[in-house]
DNA sequence: AAAATTTGTTTCAAACCTAAAAGATTTATA
DNA sequence: TATAAATCTTTTAGGTTTGAAACAAATTTT
């Protein structure tokens, strides 16, 4: 008894997640382009350069390509651009690892530090504006939710 | 009294509101590429043509390049591509507008509307699946409050 | 009606992105 | 130590994305 779940119920928990993650990806979206915009208007820059610039800072000693796309999540050849074009601009060096030939380090120059530091002030007031709906304490509770989500997500994926 | 907000408060609100913006970000880049990925074996195709093969399913009549490009909120130009190679693969057909004959209308063609038949399906159990986390009460009150917000950012846009 | 503006689409250049292959180097194994 | 396997980065091919420019056609203004 109870073992077997009504399939309409099913069905509706499916339509419900399926209208949720919708709703997610708009949301997202729109944020991300409304960021993308200030970025290219006020800063002439965009949203991959800041996330690398962003990793960085959080790395004073520097970080390793792999390591860089790892906490970016997004693939190495990627990365390989975007870290070319900033050290273009002279936002970022790249030393040799010392005892590894293969590998490269990836650091911040004091420019880079100062125009990121500059990028993220404006940035997280965007987020804010953007966010202001949201009372503090909604905004720690919906983070928190998504924490055990994206873990949950994580675990499957490792799985497999 | 009680007009100026605390400094310290208000920087709480916003390093709360950043840090659910990094959380949003990051959950749904993890079940985008898991879906992508997904996409990719199991259909041999992409997110952005799912996209496209979804708003049309939803437009039996067709869509102007323009229309298409609004309700997937992507620039012009990118849907010209994607359309391009949906057609190539005889799912969708572009057929010119009676009394515009600067505007076309996408369609999906049977072979379009029966592959994404069968990815739709799929596609939304693997979001079942990934959300399964969430009760459909839960799912269901995210996307109210997902809602509103969106409602919020779109009318701020607006007066811009 | 002619000229100017707006609208619909495509083209273009540049950046982003992935997965896979290639190249160089290091580590593990036989 | 020679060989194999693993690691780190870049390159490559193909698709996605944007913003701006180019074009064509329709609409509005003069």
């Amino acid at each position: 008894m109870n073992r077997k779940p009504d399939i309409r119920l099913a069905e509706q928990g499916s339509k419900q997640r399926l209208r949720l993650w919708l709703r997610l990806l708009a949301v997202t979206r729109k944020i991300e382009a409304e960021l993308r915009d200030r970025m290219r208007t006020e800063f002439d820059s965009t949203l991959p350069r800041f996330d690398v610039l962003a990793a960085l800072s959080r790395h004073e000693q520097g970080l390793r390509m792999s390591a860089l796309s790892g906490v970016l999540r997004v693939s190495n050849g990627n990365v390989t651009g975007i870290v070319d074009r900033l050290a273009e601009d002279g936002l970022v060096v790249r030393v040799p690892v010392a005892g590894d030939r293969r590998a490269m380090l990836v650091r911040l120059t004091a420019k880079g530090a100062e125009v990121f530091a500059r990028q993220a002030a404006e940035h997280e007031a965007w987020i804010d504006t953007m966010l202001a709906e949201l009372s503090p304490d909604e905004a720690r509770s919906y983070a928190a939710r998504l924490r055990t989500l994206a873990q949950k997500l994580d675990d499957k994926g490792a799985t497999e």
